[in-house]
DNA sequence: CAGATACTTTACGTTAACGTAAACTTCCCC
DNA sequence: GGGGAAGTTTACGTTAACGTAAAGTATCTG
């Protein structure tokens, strides 16, 4: 008895609060392809993991291109050479964006703890004055 | 002699790498207000930080909503409790899906290096059955 | 067996973030 | 003083990523 585990476009888009739409729309764009039961899309656990690539792509800003170029890195079918050393420069440029996003993300931080700060100071003296 | 630093619209199109068009569309939409020297726009470096928040923000994948929101975040000009109670939460939240930006840039980054080395091994294989 | 629920296709609509083009003014340069 | 170069306004065009509506099918359910 395998594991045959499936999935209906429904339960998919519960668990990553979409709508059936957005995940119909992604096949439109070759992102995934569901088998079918007749007329039904039935979605394998693969299916499901490309779903989560998509949608951690999108918290990051990145459009369906670019997840779709990402996803694709995963499997490298290539024995091309000249394929493997772009598919590598790829890879080196995403890493250099991802290390852009990283110090955004840092200084971003920094400076929600300094507005943080500052509202709970102006709080304070509310409550000071308050009390007078 | 004070230190009356000014751009031009093309000199900020120039460092910041983005047209003209997208400095007055980020004017139109109330996120930078520079001043005038007749018809021609006049930016102060206040300007100029605006834009490179904005443009951060865009990097992390936000909205020009969401960016504006962000940098009125860093001035809370208010003494009203409940707005200053608001504005707290708002930072929170901010945090919350920073942090989950920092999360899923962690996951990528590593698969990338998976990817890199599945990369190097296809390549090291085709290496030796060059030299048969 | 009527109705609710979940699925399907087709197709037009919408929003954000600019691009692009046209037509105009200002200033500088030789 | 003719012509770049850089600025301006106005306005229509474009793309991505879905939303929304209509109309139909399959299944279960009281």
């Amino acid at each position: 008895m395998s594991k045959k585990q499936t999935y209906s476009i429904g339960e998919l888009a519960r668990e990553f609060d979409v709508t059936t739409r957005t995940i119909r729309f992604y096949e439109d764009q070759g992102l995934v392809a569901p088998e079918r039961r007749g007329q039904t899309r039935v979605y394998t656990p693969a299916d499901r993991v490309t779903l989560k690539l998509i949608l951690r792509g999108k918290r990051l800003g990145f459009s369906l291109a670019e997840s779709r170029e990402l996803i694709g890195m995963y499997q490298p079918q290539s024995d091309n050479r000249s394929q493997l050393l772009a598919l590598q420069e790829k890879i080196h440029q995403r890493r250099v964006q991802l290390d852009q996003q990283l110090r955004d993300i840092q200084l971003l931080h920094q400076e929600l703890d300094n507005a943080e700060q500052r509202c709970l100071e102006s709080l304070n003296q509310l409550e000071s004055k308050e009390n007078v």
